[in-house]
DNA sequence: GCCTAGGTCCCGTCA
DNA sequence: TGACGGGGCCTAGGC
């Protein structure tokens, strides 16, 4: 059972820091509504001008700046940063800070509306289904839906060109090199297919030929024309069938 | 200037209800605090047992479900949804569902510990450095960075397989394809190098040589060897200087 | 720590 | 609307 959150309505500065500081002590979740600016430097450097936002820091390094758009964060910093509050000029200020790589996040509030410090408890994952995961499992079921005679002798086998997802062979007993997506696939996953046969081919035999085979939902014009013009195959397939 | 933002401490469920609508019907950002179970059906589909979270809406269609853990939701909805808030068997129950492709994501709360709307207004943009398009402005305003007597000829040149960054002659005429990245690259970006070059080989007169650069701060070995093999440049460059 | 690839990737842009 | 590629992508899994 977790506490009832703790908050403050238009706290005051000092007020404000305590609440946050004890928050982040207290390893709880705290989310601030208010009006503020945002500095970003690390892999790039950003500015963002004052605006109404809601701010989360996270106890496991987390700090998450959201507006009222936009699935994505307009700033954020990732999980294992140091988090701090403090006050300067009569003003709340968080810093979110890392290294490896140096990366610092700051947020100087001009307004601050409303604090909440969120003590909860979550033991639950999350269970998905629909992954190209589930999509190797429905192959290595039932093998013949890549194609009548296909046997899976490996997954995630290695090559110089990295692991392939699944490795087999034929009814001739060629090699077969499958790589699976779980959606509607691109000229990317044509590029990484061919990377996976032409390492193989070096790999085994020289001359042995090395079958390689696209499964995915479906596929884009342009990379239906590369994979023709790389002699390589594509099978449609979804992940849950 | 923002109206204050509007809180419920442990609101019954009908207060709730009553209060994220009217809050989703003044275009407010609504954030919940409590423990949910969350079911996710569409691109796949998930479910998550009980824990406490918060949950964000946004105006613009945004759902999401933070736990304490993470910079990424744990689910999630993408801008443009409907939302919906109910009452079932006496707890708060919020439906986030768009169309093309259908997705329905369903939060139901057993308990709500505080719901906040905040109605903000924000008009900044964010100002990003250290982007891609900054190592082609780089580029452009100092082709030599590329190699002595690089002339640049078009930005984002159409061929067959795509958008080449730049595409220029390099002191003896020769056609040069460069494709850019901000950061460190492997393998994927050789692939797309790779395309892109094959298909200016076969667009241009046939035999024409076309160089292929691939220009980024760093590049890992594998990827390395890669360019290696396929006769492809690299160039060391960072996205500023 | 780096490398590699998946992701309900999101997101902007352009056809 | 779909396709394509960038992203401070994040995240998990190996080595």
């Amino acid at each position: 059972m977790s506490d009832r959150p703790r908050t403050r309505d238009d706290p005051t500065t000092e007020e404000a820091r305590t609440f946050v500081s004890s928050g982040l002590e207290r390893e709880a979740m705290v989310a601030l509504f208010g009006r503020c600016r945002v500095d970003y430097e690390g892999r790039a450097a950003s500015t963002l001008g004052p605006g109404d936002r809601l701010v989360v820091l996270k106890p496991d390094g987390t700090a998450l700046v959201h507006t009222d758009e936009g699935q994505q964060p307009v700033n954020w910093q990732p999980p294992g940063c140091t988090h701090d509050v403090a006050t300067e000029d009569g003003a709340l200020v968080l810093r979110s800070e890392r290294s490896t790589p140096r990366e610092l996040l700051v947020v100087r509030f001009e307004r601050l509306d409303h604090a909440v410090a969120y003590d909860g408890t979550d033991t639950n994952d999350l269970a998905l289904t629909g992954t190209e995961d589930d999509l190797r499992q429905r192959i290595l079921a039932e093998p013949s839906l890549i194609e009548p005679g296909f046997e899976p002798r490996a997954t995630e086998r290695d090559t110089p060109a990295g692991a392939v997802d699944i490795f087999g062979a034929d009814a001739e007993g060629a090699a077969v090199v499958v790589e699976l997506k779980r959606r509607r696939v691109g000229p990317d996953a044509v590029g990484q297919l061919t990377r996976y046969v032409d390492a193989l081919e070096r790999d085994l035999h020289a001359g042995r030929e090395v079958r390689g085979v696209l499964v995915a939902p479906s596929v884009t014009d342009r990379a239906r024309r590369l994979l023709a013009e790389r002699g390589l195959e594509f099978v449609p397939l979804e992940p849950t069938g």
